[in-house]
DNA sequence: AGTATTTTGTTGCTTTTGCAACAGAAAAAC
DNA sequence: GTTTTTCTGTTGCAAAAGCAACAAAATACT
């Protein structure tokens, strides 16, 4: 995240200064929320991993979204209409700020500083995600794994400002995110290492080309 | 759009009351905006219909989003990382309004009612857009074809509460929309058909199953 | 340190998807 | 109202992606 207003330091200043602010911490692989529609929960995830994943009929898994530190999660992002139910799992143990949407869109009764921040901030820290989910969209629009890997490749470059990086999460969970086949996925990463797009070691990736 | 703030009221009754705010028409096919980093519009469609795509280098179009009337867009929701320059192209005749973030953001310094409304109700405006490439997201992520059709028809479905129900565009944009191929989305659709899920009679579908 | 579990890397086979091409229908332009 | 363009519907063939299964490596657990 660059946004000119710092999660992180806002949250340490003022995270005892609310008293209708929840902080909870959870281990790893429990349940952090489930989605459903009349809730308006609001998190800020503090520190650790989390992904809202959707699990259909079948049994099937989907990571819709990956969670790392000063992300916002909630129902107030999704209008759930599938049926099956979301949930945000906690990968690694999760501090997390929970509030209610409507404390701060309507200011806080109690008229706190944090609240007021926060309120202020909000349409920055929404923006943001937007635009990360604009960028999860034009990968997930890319017609071949082989595009799907590159694009991704090329947003890790651009961010870390290397031609050389590390995949942040595991290659399983990378084809869940990219959503295609684990296998096929990494046909395609020797495909890419054998015609000298990538050098790869584990999941140290270096562009080669242009 | 369910939104406790109605755009189109709003814009009705103010779109003239602030001159910093640009209102611009363009026909058919015209380019409305296109996103480079150091721009920061903030656009609202009023009537008509664009759609933002990508050219990659081999010249393929990927229709990103479609917008209708009273949807926001702009750079604002987009950090361009690719090289592939995004245009927002309009697919009818379209009204635009154009604002500067900026003036939205820390309160136009004219002081108007205007932009003191929209600032209020920034953070509404851009959750629904949250909750659009949210469920844009969950319908990529789905493996198949099938799935993805299966599932944007579940979709109008619950928001139109009917099994039956027409496509909003063509099927052609449609395909590039689920961001599968046309013949392959056309073949599977014939199978849905055949199979019994759907009835389908040009645009308009039948869902039969549940 | 030793065991259990998850992740990585690989492959053969099957199914799905994409590509190309074309004809008829529908819509838009003139 | 006629022509031109776009959209729909279809198909054969080729290419890509998914599935299943397994061994080796890495990681987590106790």
């Amino acid at each position: 995240m660059n946004l000119s207003f710092d999660v992180g330091n806002f949250i340490k200043d003022f995270e005892n200064s609310c008293h209708k602010v929840q902080k909870k911490t959870f281990e790893k692989n429990e349940v952090i929320t489930s989605y459903i529609q009349k809730r308006e929960q609001f998190c800020i995830l503090i520190s650790g991993n989390a992904d809202l994943v959707r699990y259909d009929l079948n049994g099937n898994k989907t990571i819709i979204d990956h969670f790392s530190d000063n992300d916002i999660f909630g129902e107030v992002f999704y209008n759930i209409t599938t049926n099956n139910e979301l949930f945000v799992e906690a990968k690694s143990r999760c501090e997390v700020l929970i509030y209610s949407y409507q404390d701060i869109h309507n200011k806080c009764r109690q008229n706190c500083k944090f609240h007021q921040v926060l309120s202020e901030y909000l349409p920055e820290l929404i923006l943001d995600k937007v635009t990360n989910l604009n960028m999860r969209v034009e990968l997930l629009t890319k017609r071949s794994t082989r595009d799907k890997l590159l694009g991704y490749f090329n947003l890790l470059s651009t961010r870390t400002l290397n031609k050389t990086f590390k995949i942040p999460f595991s290659l399983t969970d990378l084809a869940d995110y990219l959503s295609v086949d684990r296998s096929a996925m990494m046909r395609e990463l020797k495909l890419l290492k054998e015609e000298n797009f990538i050098k790869k070691n584990g999941k140290i990736i270096t562009l080669l080309y242009k």
